[in-house]
DNA sequence: ACGTGTGAACGATTTCACAGCT
DNA sequence: AGCTGTGAAATCGTTCACACGT
């Protein structure tokens, strides 16, 4: 079971596990069955079980899984047990939002500098970073020890700033712009699709509606 | 075919397609096959025939899709072909971002309200729109029509925001909160988890090194 | 001749059911 | 007795390979 390889699923799941466990922590649970887990999350407890066990032995059989021990191996299984440090690349509203987002560092990530194509933006300041040229990524980045970029440009300077990034030798990706961008098969690349999430729930609302209507043909 | 469960994947898919097929738009051309789309979108052919075949038959055989006609194709069957009104609940940093993204009208999902729980923020200009009590949610979804809802609060604000929504009798969620809600099984709800998408970058990241690392010790 | 649409084969993930530990 | 960890079975999604229409 231990070397298998993991779903991205599970990986996706993780979050959810690690976002229920912060309640049961603050509701001052110290232990949690597969079963109250599934409740939480709206799953199943063999999932959960299967899921957990990807990454190790965490539960104690007759008796659950130790709620602040499990937070910590999730953390540990995903690398979030400790600091990434991020740059920004595109200084527009939603750079803006997630720079001032608290939950951010809370949890690890750390938007260290920000930066823009645009002229016009340099040297504005968003909450305490002063905002920089790309010609400064590479040398930002080394010095710094930068290891994630966030591209929150407009879709057509999303494929730009990811070269800068890869130019400036970054682990990771992450894009908030919707469209394809290509990088070496040596970075990791993320999208956060937001308009994926408002077609599905088009979907979803329209396909209900349209079983609602078939039910009342059925009369 | 044409009466099967689709698979969410598919789903999601769709609005990669979308995108691709947006920029074979703007290239001027009229036809594509499968397998142009596939190398667009890092994907393969027969998935994306079995993907579009799940909708209709949109193709042409021996010749490919007509780009403009798919495109509407696959608008209409993600009911994203028309206009979807939205309100959005939370006017804080990433509640401007999305009120400021051009992106949001240009796809059909028009914000046409904003509401605050906090009083401090009450009649506080976003844009053109004014900041509103939630007490006034009902009157004004009913009165505009609005069918869909945006949390963008804090994590422990979002089930009061979602409470709210649900009593306007909104017909679907995003929720941008890091946090399960819960409403009724009548009310299509999706999750935007900035984090899910950190989390796997932070996981792939760390097994390449890993990997990277084993093959280090092969020698 | 070419490229779609689709059953059939394959592969992956989820669920079941129970052995095994506490 | 209770709940985890996990093979085995069931389900679901993807890829293959080819019949079919243009």
């Amino acid at each position: 079971m231990k070397h298998r390889r993991i779903p991205k699923a599970t990986i996706d799941r993780m979050a959810v596990y690690l976002e229920v466990l912060e309640n049961f922590s603050r509701d001052g649970a110290e232990l949690v069955s597969s079963d109250q887990l599934a409740k939480a999350c709206k799953s199943n407890p063999a999932q959960i079980r299967k899921d957990l066990a990807y990454f190790g032995d965490f539960g104690i059989r007759g008796v659950g899984y130790a709620v602040e021990s499990l937070k910590l191996a999730i953390k540990r299984a995903l690398s979030i047990d400790g600091v990434w440090r991020c740059a920004l690349f595109g200084a527009g509203n939603l750079g803006r939002a997630l720079l001032g987002n608290r939950e951010f560092v809370r949890r690890g990530f750390h938007i260290q500098a920000v930066f823009d194509c645009d002229p016009d933006k340099l040297g504005l300041r968003m909450f305490h970073l002063a905002v920089q040229s790309p010609s400064r990524l590479g040398h930002i980045v080394k010095e710094q020890d930068i290891q994630i970029g966030i591209i929150t440009t407009p879709p057509n300077r999303a494929q730009r700033a990811a070269n800068h990034l890869v130019e400036a030798d970054i682990k990771g990706i992450v894009t908030f712009a919707p469209t394809r961008i290509n990088v070496p098969d040596e970075v990791s690349l993320q999208y956060v699709d937001l308009f994926r999430t408002f077609y599905s729930l088009s979907f979803d609302i329209s396909l209900r509606e349209q079983e609602a209507a078939e039910e009342q043909n059925a009369d």
